[in-house]
DNA sequence: GATGAATGAGAGTTCATTCAT
DNA sequence: GATGAATGAACTCTCATTCAT
């Protein structure tokens, strides 16, 4: 239970995802920052996410301690979206490339969507403090499906040999705002998932 | 070739002066910027920089307009150094891919080498107003090389096809300091490179 | 009697004074910013403004946009003042030359009582960009008492014929704190009204 | 000798014109700083004046023992040029409501034409510590000739009786840049020296 | 529990003045 | 004498966090 004990006022998580049990005004708080967030990054302030929330402040510091633990929290709310569909993609009998190439259709989406926040949790993983949640659901629960497909492409005789972790966290990394933003001007959205997976597919395969 | 050689480009972006003590000092706040900026990124205050500098604030807002010319003016110096190197590889006899290998050789190198800093240039580059001229420094001149090597390839029947400006967006960005910072907790620092540089060679091979 | 009284029970202003629903702290710190701007004028900053009523200067920014604001505010709710007590005088029965008089003996008064305010007011009405409230509040109901009484006197034959805007600007610039500061070094504060209106009398003459 | 010391470094002035015996760099410091000042004011930086000038900062602080007294000196000679020019008038054989006349009239384009300074004396003279040296030119010369004029008023039987010193300070501060920038929205430039010197010709007879 | 006013440390920036060259 | 780089106190403004109501 410590261990997936959460960031607000210590309610256990048994999966992933924050929602659970959690109570009205924790969500609402949760869908503004997610809001707000996308849009300004780690700039926002406590009170822009309040006003989207029509809440006070102080109802923000009874749900999360502080600032960077509703940011964490709201990484981790995305992250959980994200790691369900692709968890539900990976249960499936596609080929690993196939798999793949679905992963990353989701996630480059994904990346899209939620504007700044991916960024933002890159920052906060990376901040030794107050990551540990995050990097947490990140690695053991994120990581391991694209782990399990990468393994499971290997055994296939689709993917190269190398270490599975190192090509998780290539990956990972290779869907990121900056990748996306800057294609996106040189080429139509819906081709760069395409672009991505072939890249990533080419640099697995033997 | 010296440390500083390169210190022309990051110059640039601040107020030129005729004294030499002048752009000492200025050498010295840049320097002293370079030192902290890597280990706090945009964090870093403008106080932080001229206590290591050993200057009062008030010279470092003479010598750069404001804390993002300064921290534009770090990067700039920094991806200087990083390009003269990548430079002088891509005009070897090298074939492309063994150029690639070198390039992203010193690229992971560097990047780890200046911690926060690589970060700190890629928000500074998608941050609109301030990234101009780093945007500048990196488009017409870094990827450039990225480019020509890409072409490279592509010509000599080592690479696959596809719009050369999307693949190199796509190594310059699986390059960054989350990647080295990850990998290396892995994988020993020295075999980062080469697993990089396998996944876009390989990524671009036909 | 109290200093509020009238701005509760009083008449009725177009431009309202910002005192009217003001919930306490806004008050503690206009009636601060009177005190310390009264001494200073703008040189005046935040921080004194913030000791003197006794808050933090977080306070006052959530109060006011900025330190002009404030200044603005405090000089509105000044003129508000004399404002209500001139509109009261030109309400009376008594003939024009009276009128000003009397108008004249409130204003000097103040002029005096509030020191460096009344400069201030000057300086933040003639500065395009942040006057404009204080330029309304002054021109649309203030002038127009001058005005009123001035007609009225032309009318009733004591006055001479011409623009009456421009012996309305004549006169709203005569009362000013330079002058008062001066003059008293000569004559008795007492007999400064009269000198002031029997010179603006007799300008007026015909 | 003391009396009239000037402000920069001790040369004596003999009359109100601080150009007398100034050297060619205080001269170009004092044009300089007249035209910077007159468009900004108080507000003008040290260095705005040093490039208007073409010198460096040191320069204009061997000169002047500090920026208020730089500003005092500009006031002083503009003052002076008025003084001079006023005093040839007083001492013509006109009757004295034509001197008023026409000693306004000169005033009134120089208030306007020095735009900011004249306000920025006004300040000047009334704080208390720096404002000595102007206070003195300005009382003891210009305000003399005012006064002169009134007295033969007086005697002539166009102005009625009353403190002579007080008239003056009326008259001196009627003609002010808030005056004339209000009153010029209203009526031609050309119009408003006859409507002052009307205001205060008709204020001062009997 | 919820609220949002109050707090005040801390950041960026300016500029009068000094002083080494 | 002249220069202008350096200084750092001072100022404005922000915002995460607290706490009385």
């Amino acid at each position: 239970m410590a261990q997936n004990m959460n960031l607000t006022t210590g309610i256990a998580l048994s999966t992933p995802s924050i929602r659970k049990d959690a109570n009205k005004n924790t969500l609402r708080v949760l869908d503004a920052a997610k809001k707000v967030f996308a849009k300004n990054g780690l700039n926002t302030t406590v009170e822009d996410v309040a006003k989207e929330a029509n809440v006070g402040v102080g109802t923000i510091y009874r749900r999360f301690k502080n600032k960077y633990h509703l940011a964490t929290a709201v990484s981790m709310d995305i992250f959980s979206e994200i790691y369900e569909e692709q968890n539900k993609i990976s249960l499936t009998n596609h080929p690993a490339d196939t798999k793949l190439e679905l992963i990353f259709d989701y996630f480059t989406m994904a990346s899209r969507r939620y504007g700044k926040i991916h960024d933002m949790s890159l920052q906060l993983m990376n901040s030794k403090e107050i990551g540990d949640d995050l990097q947490q659901l990140v690695t053991s629960n994120m990581k391991k499906i694209f782990l399990k497909v990468i393994i499971q492409g290997q055994k296939e005789g689709l993917f190269r040999e190398g270490d599975p972790e190192v090509f998780q966290i290539l990956m990972f990394n290779m869907v990121n705002p900056y990748v996306v933003y800057q294609i996106k001007q040189r080429i139509p959205m819906s081709d760069i998932p395409s672009y991505l997976s072939q890249m990533i597919l080419k640099g697995l395969s033997r």
